[in-house]
DNA sequence: CCAGTTACCTAACAGTTGTTAGTTATGGTG
DNA sequence: CACCATAACTAACAACTGTTAGGTAACTGG
Protein backbone atom coordinates (compact mmCIF):
# COMPACT_ATOMS: atom_id res chain seq x y z
CA UNK A 1 0.00 0.00 0.00
CA UNK A 2 2.64 2.73 1.15
CA UNK A 3 4.90 1.17 -0.88
CA UNK A 4 7.11 2.32 -3.43
CA UNK A 5 9.15 -0.17 -3.52
CA UNK A 6 11.20 -1.74 -6.35
CA UNK A 7 8.59 -2.01 -9.70
CA UNK A 8 8.96 -3.88 -13.44
CA UNK A 9 8.33 -2.00 -16.16
CA UNK A 10 7.22 -3.59 -18.89
CA UNK A 11 10.99 -4.49 -20.23
CA UNK A 12 11.34 -6.00 -16.56
CA UNK A 13 13.63 -3.26 -15.81
CA UNK A 14 14.36 -2.83 -11.76
CA UNK A 15 13.14 0.66 -11.83
CA UNK A 16 15.10 2.36 -8.40
CA UNK A 17 12.56 4.55 -6.07
CA UNK A 18 15.44 7.61 -6.87
CA UNK A 19 15.98 10.86 -5.37
CA UNK A 20 13.11 12.05 -6.52
CA UNK A 21 10.69 9.17 -5.43
CA UNK A 22 12.29 9.64 -1.81
CA UNK A 23 11.31 13.44 -2.07
CA UNK A 24 7.72 12.74 -3.15
CA UNK A 25 7.08 10.43 0.15
CA UNK A 26 8.93 12.58 2.09
CA UNK A 27 6.92 15.81 1.25
CA UNK A 28 3.67 13.70 1.99
CA UNK A 29 4.70 12.59 5.09
CA UNK A 30 5.76 15.54 6.37
CA UNK A 31 2.71 17.19 4.89
CA UNK A 32 0.48 15.15 7.27
CA UNK A 33 2.35 14.78 9.83
CA UNK A 34 4.79 18.03 10.63
CA UNK A 35 8.52 17.68 10.97
CA UNK A 36 9.06 16.25 14.57
CA UNK A 37 7.41 12.64 14.38
CA UNK A 38 8.58 11.95 10.70
CA UNK A 39 12.08 10.00 10.91
CA UNK A 40 14.27 9.03 8.46
CA UNK A 41 13.17 5.46 8.89
CA UNK A 42 9.65 6.60 8.31
CA UNK A 43 10.50 7.84 5.06
CA UNK A 44 12.18 4.95 4.23
CA UNK A 45 9.64 2.33 4.94
CA UNK A 46 6.99 4.66 3.05
CA UNK A 47 9.98 4.47 0.30
CA UNK A 48 10.23 1.37 0.42
CA UNK A 49 13.74 1.36 0.92
CA UNK A 50 15.81 0.87 4.23
CA UNK A 51 16.74 3.99 6.29
CA UNK A 52 20.60 3.71 5.88
CA UNK A 53 20.19 4.24 1.82
CA UNK A 54 18.62 7.44 2.04
CA UNK A 55 22.19 8.88 2.57
CA UNK A 56 23.03 7.74 -1.20
CA UNK A 57 20.81 10.59 -2.15
CA UNK A 58 21.10 12.89 0.46
CA UNK A 59 23.64 14.27 2.94
CA UNK A 60 21.66 14.37 6.05
CA UNK A 61 18.18 14.68 7.10
CA UNK A 62 18.03 18.23 6.76
CA UNK A 63 19.38 17.91 2.94
CA UNK A 64 16.24 16.12 2.40
CA UNK A 65 13.28 18.85 3.92
CA UNK A 66 15.43 21.70 2.41
CA UNK A 67 14.96 20.08 -0.98
CA UNK A 68 11.10 19.66 -0.20
CA UNK A 69 10.93 23.23 1.61
CA UNK A 70 12.63 24.49 -1.91
CA UNK A 71 10.17 22.91 -4.43
CA UNK A 72 7.16 24.06 -2.05
CA UNK A 73 7.84 27.91 -2.86
CA UNK A 74 8.87 26.96 -6.55
CA UNK A 75 5.69 24.70 -6.90
CA UNK A 76 3.44 27.54 -5.91
CA UNK A 77 5.52 30.65 -7.27
CA UNK A 78 5.30 29.04 -10.62
CA UNK A 79 1.49 28.41 -10.23
CA UNK A 80 1.22 32.55 -9.23
CA UNK A 81 3.42 33.63 -11.90
CA UNK A 82 2.05 31.56 -14.67
CA UNK A 83 -2.11 32.71 -13.64
CA UNK A 84 -1.32 36.04 -13.55
CA UNK A 85 0.60 36.14 -16.63
CA UNK A 86 -1.66 34.13 -18.69
CA UNK A 87 -4.21 37.24 -17.91
CA UNK A 88 -5.46 39.78 -20.97
CA UNK A 89 -3.29 42.93 -21.02
CA UNK A 90 -5.32 45.34 -19.20
CA UNK A 91 -7.44 42.98 -16.42
CA UNK A 92 -8.63 44.94 -13.92
CA UNK A 93 -7.03 44.88 -9.90
CA UNK A 94 -10.32 42.52 -8.80
CA UNK A 95 -9.48 39.59 -11.56
CA UNK A 96 -5.93 39.82 -10.93
CA UNK A 97 -5.94 39.42 -7.45
CA UNK A 98 -8.19 37.02 -7.64
CA UNK A 99 -6.34 34.99 -10.34
CA UNK A 100 -3.13 34.99 -7.99
CA UNK A 101 -5.18 33.58 -4.85
CA UNK A 102 -6.76 31.39 -6.47
CA UNK A 103 -3.23 29.82 -7.96
CA UNK A 104 -1.84 30.13 -4.67
CA UNK A 105 -4.76 28.57 -2.82
CA UNK A 106 -4.88 25.66 -5.83
CA UNK A 107 -1.45 24.70 -4.92
CA UNK A 108 -1.62 24.73 -1.39
CA UNK A 109 -4.91 22.76 -0.78
CA UNK A 110 -5.00 20.46 -4.06
CA UNK A 111 -1.79 20.06 -6.19
CA UNK A 112 1.00 19.70 -4.27
CA UNK A 113 2.24 17.73 -1.04
CA UNK A 114 5.66 20.03 -1.11
CA UNK A 115 3.52 23.18 -0.70
CA UNK A 116 1.64 22.35 1.85
CA UNK A 117 4.04 20.46 3.27
CA UNK A 118 6.91 23.81 3.15
CA UNK A 119 3.46 25.74 5.12
CA UNK A 120 2.59 22.94 7.35
CA UNK A 121 6.65 22.75 9.00
CA UNK A 122 8.58 25.50 7.99
CA UNK A 123 8.03 26.94 11.61
CA UNK A 124 9.08 23.61 13.03
CA UNK A 125 12.17 23.15 11.34
CA UNK A 126 15.68 23.94 12.45
CA UNK A 127 16.76 27.43 12.42
CA UNK A 128 19.46 26.43 9.47
CA UNK A 129 17.40 24.72 7.66
CA UNK A 130 14.76 27.67 7.38
CA UNK A 131 17.53 29.90 6.61
CA UNK A 132 18.12 27.81 3.53
CA UNK A 133 14.72 28.55 2.13
CA UNK A 134 14.83 32.21 2.74
CA UNK A 135 15.90 33.24 -0.75
CA UNK A 136 12.95 30.98 -2.46
CA UNK A 137 10.59 32.39 -0.23
CA UNK A 138 11.66 36.00 -0.90
CA UNK A 139 11.17 35.57 -4.36
CA UNK A 140 8.14 34.57 -4.06
CA UNK A 141 7.13 37.21 -1.79
CA UNK A 142 8.66 39.84 -4.46
CA UNK A 143 6.31 38.22 -6.83
CA UNK A 144 3.25 39.50 -4.46
CA UNK A 145 4.84 42.43 -4.14
CA UNK A 146 5.14 43.10 -7.44
CA UNK A 147 1.45 42.62 -8.49
CA UNK A 148 0.19 44.99 -5.72
CA UNK A 149 2.54 47.70 -5.99
CA UNK A 150 1.23 47.48 -9.58
CA UNK A 151 -2.22 47.58 -8.51
CA UNK A 152 -1.38 50.31 -6.33
CA UNK A 153 0.12 52.64 -8.84
CA UNK A 154 -2.90 52.22 -10.92
CA UNK A 155 -5.04 53.64 -8.27
CA UNK A 156 -6.94 50.75 -8.06
CA UNK A 157 -6.02 50.45 -4.64
CA UNK A 158 -6.29 52.36 -1.76
CA UNK A 159 -3.08 54.67 -1.47
CA UNK A 160 -2.53 54.24 2.51
CA UNK A 161 -1.98 50.35 2.80
CA UNK A 162 1.11 49.37 3.18
CA UNK A 163 2.04 46.60 0.55
CA UNK A 164 4.54 44.78 2.72
CA UNK A 165 1.87 44.46 5.14
CA UNK A 166 -0.74 43.28 3.11
CA UNK A 167 1.11 40.79 1.30
CA UNK A 168 1.99 39.40 4.90
CA UNK A 169 -1.85 39.36 5.88
CA UNK A 170 -3.01 38.19 2.67
CA UNK A 171 -0.74 35.42 2.41
CA UNK A 172 -1.16 34.47 5.53
CA UNK A 173 -5.03 34.38 5.84
CA UNK A 174 -4.71 31.76 2.87
CA UNK A 175 -2.11 29.44 4.11
CA UNK A 176 -3.96 29.19 7.37
CA UNK A 177 -6.58 27.46 5.28
CA UNK A 178 -4.47 24.59 5.51
CA UNK A 179 -5.64 23.79 9.25
CA UNK A 180 -9.13 23.20 8.37
CA UNK A 181 -9.57 23.06 4.73
CA UNK A 182 -11.97 20.09 3.86
CA UNK A 183 -11.68 19.04 0.45
CA UNK A 184 -15.16 17.16 1.04
CA UNK A 185 -16.97 20.61 1.80
CA UNK A 186 -15.80 22.77 -0.48
CA UNK A 187 -13.61 23.88 -3.57
CA UNK A 188 -10.36 25.66 -3.47
CA UNK A 189 -12.27 27.05 -6.07
CA UNK A 190 -15.28 28.53 -4.08
CA UNK A 191 -12.51 29.44 -1.28
CA UNK A 192 -10.52 31.82 -3.30
CA UNK A 193 -14.27 33.61 -4.45
CA UNK A 194 -14.76 34.07 -0.98
CA UNK A 195 -11.23 35.18 0.19
CA UNK A 196 -10.87 37.66 -2.98
CA UNK A 197 -14.05 39.45 -2.18
CA UNK A 198 -13.52 40.01 1.55
CA UNK A 199 -10.27 41.57 1.00
CA UNK A 200 -11.27 43.67 -2.07
CA UNK A 201 -14.59 44.77 -0.75
CA UNK A 202 -14.68 44.19 3.18
CA UNK A 203 -17.54 42.46 4.75
CA UNK A 204 -19.29 45.78 6.03
CA UNK A 205 -23.02 46.15 4.37
CA UNK A 206 -23.09 49.49 2.35
CA UNK A 207 -25.62 51.56 0.66
CA UNK A 208 -24.10 51.54 -2.34
CA UNK A 209 -24.88 49.60 -5.34
CA UNK B 1 19.74 33.47 33.81
CA UNK B 2 17.38 30.82 32.67
CA UNK B 3 16.99 29.77 35.88
CA UNK B 4 13.75 29.94 38.30
CA UNK B 5 15.26 27.45 40.28
CA UNK B 6 14.99 27.90 44.82
CA UNK B 7 14.30 31.36 45.86
CA UNK B 8 14.39 32.51 49.07
CA UNK B 9 11.96 34.78 50.66
CA UNK B 10 12.51 38.00 53.24
CA UNK B 11 11.91 35.34 55.64
CA UNK B 12 14.57 32.68 53.98
CA UNK B 13 11.93 30.32 53.32
CA UNK B 14 12.75 28.15 50.36
CA UNK B 15 9.91 28.96 47.88
CA UNK B 16 9.50 25.89 45.47
CA UNK B 17 9.24 26.14 41.51
CA UNK B 18 6.00 24.65 41.77
CA UNK B 19 3.11 23.27 38.93
CA UNK B 20 2.71 26.63 38.53
CA UNK B 21 6.53 27.68 37.52
CA UNK B 22 7.10 24.67 35.83
CA UNK B 23 3.97 25.61 33.22
CA UNK B 24 5.19 29.35 32.79
CA UNK B 25 8.91 28.35 31.59
CA UNK B 26 7.31 25.58 29.65
CA UNK B 27 5.18 27.67 27.99
CA UNK B 28 7.82 30.12 26.84
CA UNK B 29 9.92 27.26 25.59
CA UNK B 30 7.13 25.98 23.72
CA UNK B 31 6.58 29.64 22.07
CA UNK B 32 10.24 30.35 21.29
CA UNK B 33 11.07 26.46 19.81
CA UNK B 34 8.18 24.43 19.00
CA UNK B 35 7.10 21.36 20.61
CA UNK B 36 9.17 18.48 19.05
CA UNK B 37 12.21 20.38 19.97
CA UNK B 38 11.78 21.22 23.68
CA UNK B 39 12.45 17.86 25.55
CA UNK B 40 11.38 17.39 29.10
CA UNK B 41 14.78 17.72 30.44
CA UNK B 42 14.99 21.45 28.55
CA UNK B 43 11.70 22.12 30.69
CA UNK B 44 13.66 20.94 33.73
CA UNK B 45 16.71 22.80 33.57
CA UNK B 46 14.75 25.85 32.07
CA UNK B 47 13.00 25.39 35.27
CA UNK B 48 16.30 25.06 37.77
CA UNK B 49 14.73 21.41 38.65
CA UNK B 50 15.76 17.99 37.37
CA UNK B 51 13.75 16.27 34.84
CA UNK B 52 12.20 12.62 36.65
CA UNK B 53 10.57 16.11 39.36
CA UNK B 54 8.19 16.95 36.61
CA UNK B 55 6.38 13.84 37.38
CA UNK B 56 5.88 15.32 40.92
CA UNK B 57 3.38 17.56 39.43
CA UNK B 58 2.23 16.02 35.68
CA UNK B 59 1.76 12.30 34.75
CA UNK B 60 3.39 12.86 31.29
CA UNK B 61 4.50 15.33 29.14
CA UNK B 62 1.60 15.69 27.42
CA UNK B 63 -0.09 16.40 30.48
CA UNK B 64 2.32 19.34 30.58
CA UNK B 65 1.49 20.21 26.61
CA UNK B 66 -2.07 19.82 27.51
CA UNK B 67 -2.45 22.29 30.42
CA UNK B 68 -0.39 25.11 28.22
CA UNK B 69 -2.60 24.92 25.69
CA UNK B 70 -5.85 25.11 27.69
CA UNK B 71 -4.41 28.16 29.59
CA UNK B 72 -3.41 29.51 26.12
CA UNK B 73 -7.03 29.91 25.20
CA UNK B 74 -8.54 30.81 28.00
CA UNK B 75 -6.33 33.71 27.95
CA UNK B 76 -7.52 34.80 24.86
CA UNK B 77 -11.19 34.32 25.29
CA UNK B 78 -10.92 35.98 28.71
CA UNK B 79 -9.17 39.18 26.87
CA UNK B 80 -11.61 39.35 23.90
CA UNK B 81 -14.79 38.31 25.62
CA UNK B 82 -14.18 41.75 28.05
CA UNK B 83 -13.16 44.16 25.74
CA UNK B 84 -16.08 43.47 24.10
CA UNK B 85 -18.45 43.42 27.30
CA UNK B 86 -17.19 46.47 28.34
CA UNK B 87 -18.61 48.26 25.27
CA UNK B 88 -20.99 50.94 25.93
CA UNK B 89 -24.95 49.45 24.60
CA UNK B 90 -25.38 50.64 21.16
CA UNK B 91 -21.50 50.53 20.04
CA UNK B 92 -21.23 50.04 16.38
CA UNK B 93 -19.96 47.33 14.35
CA UNK B 94 -16.49 48.79 13.29
CA UNK B 95 -15.87 49.61 17.15
CA UNK B 96 -17.10 46.59 18.01
CA UNK B 97 -14.76 44.04 16.12
CA UNK B 98 -11.87 46.59 16.36
CA UNK B 99 -12.04 45.23 20.30
CA UNK B 100 -11.82 41.89 19.50
CA UNK B 101 -9.33 41.99 17.12
CA UNK B 102 -7.35 44.34 19.25
CA UNK B 103 -7.93 42.19 22.34
CA UNK B 104 -6.92 38.44 20.46
CA UNK B 105 -3.99 39.93 19.02
CA UNK B 106 -2.37 41.57 22.24
CA UNK B 107 -2.94 38.06 23.92
CA UNK B 108 -0.95 36.95 21.18
CA UNK B 109 1.70 39.00 20.54
CA UNK B 110 1.94 41.30 23.78
CA UNK B 111 0.51 39.08 27.08
CA UNK B 112 0.83 35.62 26.95
CA UNK B 113 3.24 33.04 26.30
CA UNK B 114 0.24 30.49 26.66
CA UNK B 115 -1.68 31.86 23.84
CA UNK B 116 1.35 32.35 21.31
CA UNK B 117 2.84 29.18 22.23
CA UNK B 118 -0.83 27.45 21.72
CA UNK B 119 -1.18 28.69 18.01
CA UNK B 120 2.48 27.60 17.41
CA UNK B 121 2.61 24.17 18.32
CA UNK B 122 -1.52 23.09 18.08
CA UNK B 123 -0.62 21.24 14.64
CA UNK B 124 2.44 19.91 16.37
CA UNK B 125 1.43 18.14 19.04
CA UNK B 126 -0.34 14.44 19.47
CA UNK B 127 -3.73 13.94 18.09
CA UNK B 128 -5.04 12.80 21.73
CA UNK B 129 -3.41 16.16 22.68
CA UNK B 130 -4.93 17.96 20.17
CA UNK B 131 -8.50 16.45 21.20
CA UNK B 132 -7.86 17.28 24.79
CA UNK B 133 -7.98 20.95 23.79
CA UNK B 134 -10.89 21.26 21.63
CA UNK B 135 -13.51 21.66 23.98
CA UNK B 136 -11.77 24.96 25.20
CA UNK B 137 -11.09 25.81 21.72
CA UNK B 138 -14.74 24.92 20.87
CA UNK B 139 -15.94 27.98 23.61
CA UNK B 140 -13.71 30.49 21.65
CA UNK B 141 -15.04 29.96 18.78
CA UNK B 142 -18.07 29.91 19.88
CA UNK B 143 -17.35 33.90 21.61
CA UNK B 144 -16.73 34.82 18.11
CA UNK B 145 -19.28 33.20 16.55
CA UNK B 146 -21.79 35.14 18.55
CA UNK B 147 -20.42 38.67 17.86
CA UNK B 148 -20.37 38.34 14.60
CA UNK B 149 -23.77 36.44 14.53
CA UNK B 150 -25.08 39.26 16.74
CA UNK B 151 -23.44 42.16 13.67
CA UNK B 152 -24.80 40.70 11.07
CA UNK B 153 -28.28 40.22 12.32
CA UNK B 154 -28.26 43.87 13.27
CA UNK B 155 -27.78 44.57 9.33
CA UNK B 156 -23.88 45.82 9.56
CA UNK B 157 -22.08 43.07 7.98
CA UNK B 158 -22.97 41.64 4.31
CA UNK B 159 -25.92 39.04 5.14
CA UNK B 160 -24.02 36.71 2.19
CA UNK B 161 -21.10 36.11 4.64
CA UNK B 162 -20.67 32.45 6.16
CA UNK B 163 -20.06 33.19 9.79
CA UNK B 164 -17.92 30.05 10.32
CA UNK B 165 -15.84 31.27 7.61
CA UNK B 166 -15.57 34.71 8.62
CA UNK B 167 -14.19 33.59 11.48
CA UNK B 168 -11.83 30.83 10.22
CA UNK B 169 -10.50 33.68 7.64
CA UNK B 170 -10.19 36.06 10.55
CA UNK B 171 -8.64 34.09 13.71
CA UNK B 172 -6.45 32.58 10.54
CA UNK B 173 -4.99 36.07 9.78
CA UNK B 174 -4.67 37.23 13.07
CA UNK B 175 -2.83 34.24 14.12
CA UNK B 176 -0.30 34.16 11.26
CA UNK B 177 0.39 37.66 12.63
CA UNK B 178 2.57 35.15 15.28
CA UNK B 179 5.14 34.29 12.22
CA UNK B 180 6.31 37.74 11.20
CA UNK B 181 5.33 40.44 13.93
CA UNK B 182 8.10 42.15 15.30
CA UNK B 183 7.11 44.52 18.58
CA UNK B 184 10.46 46.89 17.82
CA UNK B 185 8.53 47.82 14.22
CA UNK B 186 5.02 48.23 15.47
CA UNK B 187 2.81 47.43 18.10
CA UNK B 188 0.09 45.21 18.45
CA UNK B 189 -2.68 48.28 18.47
CA UNK B 190 -1.52 49.65 15.21
CA UNK B 191 -1.66 46.37 13.44
CA UNK B 192 -5.08 45.87 14.78
CA UNK B 193 -6.63 48.88 13.57
CA UNK B 194 -4.99 47.97 10.18
CA UNK B 195 -6.45 44.56 10.30
CA UNK B 196 -9.99 46.05 11.25
CA UNK B 197 -9.84 47.96 8.25
CA UNK B 198 -9.02 45.50 5.76
CA UNK B 199 -11.55 43.45 6.82
CA UNK B 200 -14.17 45.89 7.61
CA UNK B 201 -13.79 47.98 4.32
CA UNK B 202 -11.79 45.79 2.08
CA UNK B 203 -8.38 47.35 0.20
CA UNK B 204 -9.97 48.64 -3.30
CA UNK B 205 -10.18 52.24 -3.72
CA UNK B 206 -13.82 53.47 -3.73
CA UNK B 207 -15.07 56.62 -4.98
CA UNK B 208 -17.53 57.74 -2.18
CA UNK B 209 -16.94 59.25 1.37
C1' DC C 1 10.15 16.68 69.23
C1' DC C 2 8.00 13.68 66.17
C1' DA C 3 5.13 12.38 61.94
C1' DG C 4 3.70 13.64 57.65
C1' DT C 5 3.55 16.09 53.59
C1' DT C 6 5.68 18.63 49.93
C1' DA C 7 9.00 19.10 46.53
C1' DC C 8 12.66 17.75 44.99
C1' DC C 9 17.13 14.41 43.49
C1' DT C 10 19.61 10.19 41.66
C1' DA C 11 20.13 6.58 38.67
C1' DA C 12 18.63 3.74 35.55
C1' DC C 13 15.37 1.59 31.86
C1' DA C 14 14.04 0.64 27.09
C1' DG C 15 13.11 2.69 22.88
C1' DT C 16 14.10 5.90 19.12
C1' DT C 17 16.90 9.07 16.68
C1' DG C 18 20.35 10.57 12.87
C1' DT C 19 24.34 8.76 11.06
C1' DT C 20 28.34 5.77 9.40
C1' DA C 21 31.12 1.91 7.40
C1' DG C 22 31.31 -1.86 4.91
C1' DT C 23 28.97 -5.04 1.74
C1' DT C 24 26.08 -6.71 -2.14
C1' DA C 25 23.26 -7.15 -6.23
C1' DT C 26 22.04 -5.31 -10.70
C1' DG C 27 22.50 -3.61 -15.32
C1' DG C 28 25.03 -1.08 -18.87
C1' DT C 29 29.66 -0.43 -21.45
C1' DG C 30 34.18 -1.50 -23.50
C1' DC D 1 33.55 -11.59 -20.20
C1' DA D 2 35.42 -8.03 -17.12
C1' DC D 3 34.59 -3.55 -15.26
C1' DC D 4 32.20 -0.05 -13.10
C1' DA D 5 28.66 2.99 -11.58
C1' DT D 6 24.18 2.87 -9.46
C1' DA D 7 21.25 1.92 -5.80
C1' DA D 8 20.49 -0.53 -2.57
C1' DC D 9 21.32 -3.52 2.21
C1' DT D 10 23.11 -4.84 7.04
C1' DA D 11 24.57 -3.81 11.41
C1' DA D 12 26.08 -1.02 14.59
C1' DC D 13 27.22 3.65 17.15
C1' DA D 14 26.36 7.32 20.50
C1' DA D 15 23.12 10.53 21.81
C1' DC D 16 18.77 11.57 23.31
C1' DT D 17 13.92 10.56 24.47
C1' DG D 18 9.91 9.89 28.04
C1' DT D 19 9.40 7.48 32.10
C1' DT D 20 9.96 4.96 36.66
C1' DA D 21 11.51 3.57 41.40
C1' DG D 22 13.43 4.70 45.38
C1' DG D 23 15.69 7.95 48.31
C1' DT D 24 16.23 12.71 50.79
C1' DA D 25 15.93 17.30 52.71
C1' DA D 26 12.94 20.89 54.50
C1' DC D 27 9.00 22.84 56.28
C1' DT D 28 4.30 22.18 59.03
C1' DG D 29 0.80 20.65 62.38
C1' DG D 30 0.11 18.15 66.54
Amino acid sequence: MSELAVKHTSQGVRSPVGREGVLDVAAQLFREQGYGSVSLRKIAEAAGIKAGSLYYHFGSKDEIVAAVLDVGIQVVHESMRQAVSALPEGTGAEASLHAAIGAHLRALLDVSDYTSANVRIFGQVPQSVRDANLPTRRAYEAEWDALLSRLQQEGALKSDVDIRHLRLMLIGALNATLDWFDPDRGSAEALSRTYADVFLNGILERQDT
